[in-house]
RNA sequence: GGGCGAUUAGCUCAGUUGGGAGAGCGCCUGCCUUACAAGCAGGAUGUCGGCGGUUCGAGCCCGUCAUCGCCCACCA
């Protein structure tokens, strides 16, 4: 047959998108039927559909893609399931920074004017988002991608409030939230960020009405004190009992407050006197219940003061109001002092605003009863978490839970399916619009202007996207779903919920393996961040390296859980690795010129082709070991090591000797099996390199078909063979002790060498030795090899050592004999130390009484082969003195 | 205040039932050997954070300390 050609150079771009489209043009994604094996599913975490694709999607979706890769070429019916996720918060935020340039808010266009402009927004987004997954090689099924607003996850969406309702796990109640000023909504706790900053710890007095005294307190927000509506003291604290019961005027307003007692007041902290302010403070707020005391809040929704505040400082932000309120203390003489305090202040996890806790009404979900049963199923095994140390965050995290604050105050979102009636103020909370109260008939109906928080619609993605409530046929098939992979951060708002849900609704876990992640970072260790302009954009790295660099560079360092840390220049580790597997089959095309490819089962196999088949068998072995515990780093290390270090270094190195020969017949043997292991490794390689596996695979005389649903090559007990393994160890060995030789002395491979080889005595492998003659000639560019059984007569020979094996070169008149004696002595020195060790061990009592049978042996063969090593060496460094 | 992770070669990191310390990059030497110089062949480099313990044997298990990082937590 002819050659095949492949370009010179390693060109990705040439190929990834072609091979993208044809990949989508045939539907390779779709899950095929499996000859009764399970189906393996996946369904995405849903990017934000306004975000862009960064390293930690980057990583994540590689990883699936790999999982999902290799399953797929298992043979099991294999779905992806991708899609994206509405991001109330950031998504109205982008469309409301649109509006701000031109001048507009969105009070200006008006609610469904605003959807309107923000659903144009999510359609231009969403084409740039799937477009990097796909850039980065994500095989999922597009034909099912999902969105968590379209029609079908928003009938879920009404379906599991209403339902929750129902149950009695969904109440509506005014508390204290936690209030995001900018983005004007309420947030859940665990939307809140805690960060440590500087602030000031103000100490001043309130003065007793009756005006016979006054009690010290501090404060770090002075400004709440225009909504302090009492002073708590411990009841069992000596210096303020008399004055429970008595009232103080509150400074700066008309108003007089009581002083009570609470038992949360720590005595040993500040003054022991605590102002209080319940509609600004979660622990105040506690205490005004107990007490029963009245709540004043002073915050409009825009963080700034409201009419509940002396005149002078309404409509002030909090912190002009801080610095006006502490002027006027220190006017009226009440001051006392301030000083630095370090403390943990919130932050609006999307816009990085101070929270301000703030009374409002909202609507909540009760977790207790979700939580624990989503407790149960970890502890019966249901789910696992791979590392396993996440699941104690998991349990700490649902033991603690507290009630989910779902209504934001935006309008980008699904809108919370209550109305109320205008006319007799019923609620009506329905799975469908009402058209009128069933109370009083009316069809003056308004409906809840809230909307429910992003993560009310991602918790139920697993099943919500393959069609529930509705009960379809790939609900049927593909849930509960295989493996979710996520990285940390969202375990708690993501990964804990859609076990809830799932279990509340479903009964079943939504996935059996969750698999963490760590964060991509920079080299410095800092988190990718656009503030910190540290970030790399992943469709960079493409352009530069590739998909494949890109795919199998994040593998390779994805050891399990721990964060990854690089930089552009990282991912020239994976375009190496693309780089020599081009080449290599490159190369193998191109001998195709001319030859005849001979059934690969009628092919006669010698050691070395035995040997590869062998490797290969230990990398496919590795690999599915590295999968099946997410062990992503062992199986990239897996195939980068069979592919480089022993298909390439050693099997097609060895293979020329059969491609350089004069025998047709042999160069069609060797041909053969080269490209029957280049095809089978294509395959091994696949899920870790899709696009340049396939643009080789194509053009492969023995291939048919797109590579994604080739069949994965399986571990096959006859392939292995582990005394030929060893016995190739010895060779390598031998092989390597005269290259070193030559490469200390500077021997050119131009000049060849004249060796005699003298095995141990009952050596293994010393026929093995005579077999490879050709080889090791080849391999160690010799001229001529003798098999002796001692040593030669000839004069001229340097000896050098090896383990079963002593091998005299031609080389006396090149090499600097002092210096090898030198280096001899220094090698005799180090192996007299670990027979030293060893000795010890085998002269120690206790060893030999309690270490295993099994490892006493290998320590006396360690013992034998390195004082024979030693008087081999002795022997050599005789023989050059003479 | 709790919990977790990290500390191994100059750099980034592997090292899973405890049994003679590894990779990539970088560095040094020699090779443009008709697949690949993004390559080939060879080489140097480590008190495995400190201390103590368990064990015949510890990078790995236990305790403790140190440094860095993360998460959770209502101390005004």
């Amino acid at each position: 047959m002819n050659a095949i050609e492949l370009e010179k150079t390693y060109n990705p771009k040439d190929f990834e998108d072609r091979i993208y489209e044809s990949w989508m043009k045939n539907k390779e994604f779709s899950p095929k039927d499996g000859n009764g094996k399970n189906p393996y599913t996946i369904v995405i975490p849903p990017p934000n559909v306004t975000g862009v694709l960064h390293m930690g999607h980057g990583l994540n979706n590689s990883l699936q893609d790999i999982l999902i890769r290799y399953y797929r070429m298992c043979g099991n019916p294999t779905l992806w399931l991708p899609g994206t996720d509405h991001a109330g918060i950031a998504t109205q935020n982008v469309v409301e920074k649109r509006l701000l340039k031109e001048g507009k808010s969105r009070h200006d266009l008006g609610r469904e004017k605003f959807l309107e402009r923000t659903w144009e927004v999510k359609e231009e987004h969403h084409s740039i988002i799937k477009n990097q997954l796909q850039k980065i090689g994500s095989s999922c099924d597009w034909d099912r991608e999902r969105f968590t607003m379209d029609e079908g996850l928003s009938d879920a969406v009404r379906e599991v409030f209403v339902t929750l309702y129902e149950r009695g796990l969904i109440y509506k109640g005014n508390y204290l939230v936690n209030w995001c000023s900018s983005c004007g909504t309420a947030l859940a706790d665990d939307e809140v960020e805690h960060q440590e900053k500087e602030g000031r710890m103000y100490h001043y007095y309130y003065p007793l009405a009756d005006g016979s005294d006054r009690l010290e307190i501090a404060t770090t927000r002075p400004e709440t004190m225009l909504g302090d509506t009492c002073v708590a003291v411990n009841p069992d604290d000596d210096r303020y009992k008399k004055y429970v019961g008595k009232m103080v005027k509150l400074p700066l307003s008309d108003r007089v407050i009581p002083v009570i007692a609470d038992s949360y007041v720590d005595m040993e902290f500040g003054t022991g006197v605590v102002k209080i302010t319940p509609a600004h403070d979660p622990n105040d707020w506690e205490i005004s219940e107990r007490h029963n005391i009245e709540k004043i809040n002073i915050l409009r929704e825009d963080g700034r003061l409201n009419n509940n505040v002396p005149e002078k400082y309404r409509g002030m932000t909090a912190v002009e109001a801080r610095k006006a309120v502490v002027e006027d203390i220190k006017a009226e003489g009440l001051y006392i002092r301030d000083e630095v305090h370090m403390h943990q202040v919130g932050h609006c996890y999307r816009c990085d605003t101070v929270i301000e806790p703030f009374m409002s009404e909202q609507w909540f979900v009760k977790m207790k009863p979700l939580a624990d049963k989503a407790l149960s199923a970890w502890r019966n095994g249901e789910v696992e978490f791979y590392p396993k140390r996440w699941e104690n965050t998991y349990k700490h995290w649902l033991e603690t839970i507290r009630d989910w604050c779902i209504s934001r105050q935006l309008w980008w979102g699904h809108r919370i399916p209550v109305w109320y009636c205008r006319d007799c103020g019923e609620m009506i909370v329905a799975r469908k619009d009402p058209e009128k109260c069933p109370e009083c008939s009316s069809s003056n109906l308004k409906q809840e202007d809230d909307v429910l928080d992003t993560w009310f619609s991602s918790w139920l993605w697993p099943f919500s996207t393959l069609g529930w409530p509705e009960k379809t046929d790939d609900m049927k098939k593909f849930f509960p779903t295989s493996t979710l992979v996520t990285a940390y951060d969202i375990i708690f708002f993501w990964v804990a919920r859609m076990i809830m849900a799932s279990l509340e609704f479903t009964g079943q876990v939504p996935f059996k393996d969750i698999y963490i992640h760590g964060l991509v970072r920079a080299k410095d260790g800092r988190k990718m961040s656009k503030s910190l302009g540290n970030g790399i954009d992943p469709l960079d790295v493409v352009a530069e390296y590739g998909a494949d660099a890109f795919k199998f560079t994040l593998c390779f360092l994805a050891a399990q859980g721990q964060d990854i840390l690089i930089d552009m220049e990282s991912f020239k580790f994976g375009s190496k690795f693309a780089n020599k597997i081009w080449n290599a089959s490159r190369y193998l095309l191109m001998n195709l010129e001319g030859r005849n490819l001979v059934e690969f089962d009628e092919i006669e196999k010698n050691s070395t082709d035995k040997w590869i088949l062998n490797q290969l068998n230990e990398a496919v072995s590795a690999v599915e070991k590295g999968m099946k515990s997410y062990r992503f780093n062992d199986a990239a290390k897996a195939v980068y090591e069979f592919f480089w270090n022993d298909f390439c270094d050693w099997y097609i190195e060895a293979s020329k000797l059969s491609l350089y020969s004069d025998d047709d017949s042999e160069k069609d043997r060797g041909i053969s099996i080269l490209i029957h292991v280049l095809n089978d490794s294509l395959k091994l390689l696949h899920p870790f390199v899709p696009f340049i596996t396939e643009e080789i695979y194509q053009k492969l005389p023995l291939s048919s078909g797109s590579i994604v649903n080739a069949s994965y090559p399986e571990y096959k007990d006859e392939n292995s063979d582990k005394e030929l393994a060893s016995s190739f160890d010895s060779l390598q060995e031998l092989i390597k002790a005269v290259r070193t030789m030559r490469s200390e002395f500077a021997v050119v491979p131009s000049k060849k060498i004249k060796m005699f080889i003298c095995p141990d005595k009952g050596f293994r492998s010393s026929s093995f030795f005579e077999e490879q003659t050709e080889l090791i000639k080849f391999l160690v560019s010799a001229s001529e090899i003798e098999f002796i059984n001692t040593k030669p007569e000839e004069k001229g020979f340097i000896p050098v050592a090896g383990n079963g094996f002593e091998v005299y070169v031609s080389l006396k008149d090149v090499i600097d004999i002092p210096k090898e004696i030198a280096k001899l002595k220094k090698d005799i020195e180090k192996q007299e130390n670990l027979l030293k060790r060893t000795e010890g061990k085998l002269k120690n009592p206790s060893f030999l009484d309690k270490a295993p049978a099994e490892i006493i042996e290998k320590e006396k063969a360690a013992r034998e082969e390195i004082s024979q090593m030693i008087e081999k060496m002795k022997q050599n460094i005789k023989e050059l003195s003479e």
